[in-house]
DNA sequence: AAATAGCAGATTAACGATAATATATACATA
DNA sequence: TATGTATATATTATCGTTAATCTGCTATTT
């Protein structure tokens, strides 16, 4: 074996061919006779020819890769989405590049610069706050993108995402039926229209049953702080006479029950708990929590098929689908009970 | 804003420099005068010029990007170790791409082709199956690699793993010192070093305990049959009187002590359940399992040192490292009551 | 038989960067 | 003054591939 890589001009020697034969034989051009092809790619195999992308794409202009921007891999959420897009975009010939923003969306441009640098064809974007800058940065550089999960503000682009708003309307209609009448909503990070979307249809809900805003505790904290927040639970809930808690995801349901059970409260008799993702649906192990169901593996498809549209066709208008939500009843909600300590 | 992205030779015209002066301005070659330097860095900035890899790549040989080839992006022990990965390597200058085999390993072969394809200086691997094929492809094409969390049979190459045959030992004493005298091992899929050497530990620390291999019924299957033989535990355990489980990884656990739940045992009254990754330590939100915790994080980021090592020093004998692992006690284990029915 | 079309394949010129080599100037040394 | 040395920059070749263009030759048309 030689030290360096088999390349096209081997090949072409090898076999007799000039190296544009060669380059044509293995892309499969059909104008070439099968009898070359063939014999062209049975050399090529037998060589242990690997084509170098770095050319290609540097030729042809066409990396078939596609950036995926992500905020945090410790999300299963997002790991099930990613796993999806592998596939479909495997699928349909492309790669998929992961970059990391580790939670820090300072980070995203950076991860932009790198996607272009690379040369990708376009890049599914899960934004993460409500931020225009990043959105203006692939803009600038003609990158094809598609925004996943969330929409932001005053962009018009191509968006997939689930009915957030009906999924907050869901959960609010759903404990509002059970009989509750104060909540607490336990949001994730700020400004994300994800939030703003639930908490929206939450209170519309609400309000069709008789109820308000002032009914809804809100609680907002960055990821980090989750954990202290729920800490207090215990506190926030007692004196106001909560029983419907609404998580913004599932991982904050586990946190929120975790953190009742251990003082005592008992799941759904004192308190009624539901959430958004349900995630338990595709991963086993994961305990089971009352949620709203957005299709997680179809704004996975959904985005790269509207992505892969989108490089094919540069000019085509602005595209968004919404996907549909529905509840999975879990048992964790309930009529409420009498709110006390156990024991 | 030009439909073309900008390239150095776009640079070199707008400040009067050659193409090649530009390039090492950008490099930050110091042999330039700090004035030159800087105005050329300015107006590359200035111009939103982003540096084309392809060319770069392909002109240099070196990527600056290193490949991590992985199974499953739904595991939680995976995908924490690739976040941290991700980091490691970004603060080494280097990117990562990920490449998922989807529970396939036949894919391993075609991601390896990828990652080459990509001219990648390097592979994390992360072997699933006990199988050399894939080795020899990348041994073959001179691509740097390390092995990750599993050694393969016969093969001497740079590995980090952690203490399995010690973790086994740890989880075998730990319930044989609790007094318990017949177990049940739940183990994952067939010929991983990391069941061997897990199971031969346990082996090991139950027999200084007078206890054989008679006393251990192992149970294994593949992932997409977990479900179905713990569905099996109840008839499995109680006429032969287990009282021990010790399951290969976490998210078994998490699974047979549902399943335990279900039918109406109480854990660690009826049954202590040990365990190895130690999830929850990492990730709050999950259930907390008496666990052996193998320190990913360092497999991560030893990983990657031993790899960014190999590409720069390819003549370096082999090198093995070994991690230590430790028990934490999440209350899942006890000593034996008698194994019954509830209710 | 001349003109045309179609086919198989070769030749040449990019893509955008970096490496190797060359040049021109300024300054120091003998 | 001639020679050497360092500095600052330019010129040229090259990485491996693909796109555009070109050359023969054979077969078909008129």
């Amino acid at each position: 074996m030689p030290a360096t890589r088999v390349t096209m001009k081997d090949i072409a020697t090898a076999c007799g061919y000039s190296v544009n034969t060669v380059s044509r034989a293995l892309r499969g051009d059909t104008r070439l006779p099968d009898s070359t092809r063939k014999r062209i790619q049975q050399i090529a195999r037998k060589m242990g020819y690997i084509r170098n992308s770095m050319a290609s794409t540097l030729r042809s202009g066409k990396s078939h890769t596609v950036a995926v921007i992500v905020n945090d891999l410790h999300n299963l959420h997002f790991c099930n989405m990613l796993s999806r897009m592998d596939q479909s975009l495997r699928e349909a010939g492309y790669s998929m590049m992961i970059l990391c923003m580790q939670l820090n969306e300072a980070l995203g441009e950076q991860m932009i610069h790198t996607a272009i640098s690379q040369s990708v064809d376009g890049i599914l974007y899960f934004p993460y706050h409500n931020n225009r800058s990043h959105i203006e940065y692939m803009e600038k550089n003609h990158m094809p993108f598609v925004l996943l999960d969330r929409w932001i503000q005053n962009v018009v682009t191509d968006n997939v995402r689930c009915d957030d708003h009906m999924g907050g309307w869901l959960a609010g209609d759903h404990l509002a039926q059970l009989g509750h009448k104060r909540f607490l909503f336990l949001s994730g990070v700020n400004q994300s229209s994800s939030q703003i979307d639930r908490l929206g249809g939450f209170l519309e809900a609400i309000r069709a049953h008789g109820l308000s805003e002032a009914d809804v505790r809100v609680v907002s904290g960055e990821e980090v702080e989750r954990a202290l927040e729920l800490m207090e639970i215990g506190k926030l809930l007692y004196p106001l006479d909560y029983t419907g808690i609404v998580c913004f995801r599932d991982e904050i349901a586990y946190s929120a029950i975790q953190a009742l059970t251990d003082r005592g409260y008992v799941v759904p008799r004192d308190f009624s708990v539901i959430s958004f993702d349900h995630l338990c649906g595709e991963t086993p192990y994961l305990p089971r929590v009352t949620s709203i169901y957005s299709a997680n593996e179809d704004v996975a498809t959904q985005g790269v098929q509207l992505l892969l549209n989108r490089i094919a066709h540069p000019d085509l208008p602005p595209q968004v689908v919404i996907l549909p939500v529905r509840i999975f009843d879990e048992g964790t909600t309930a009529q409420p009970g009498q709110v006390r300590k156990k024991g």
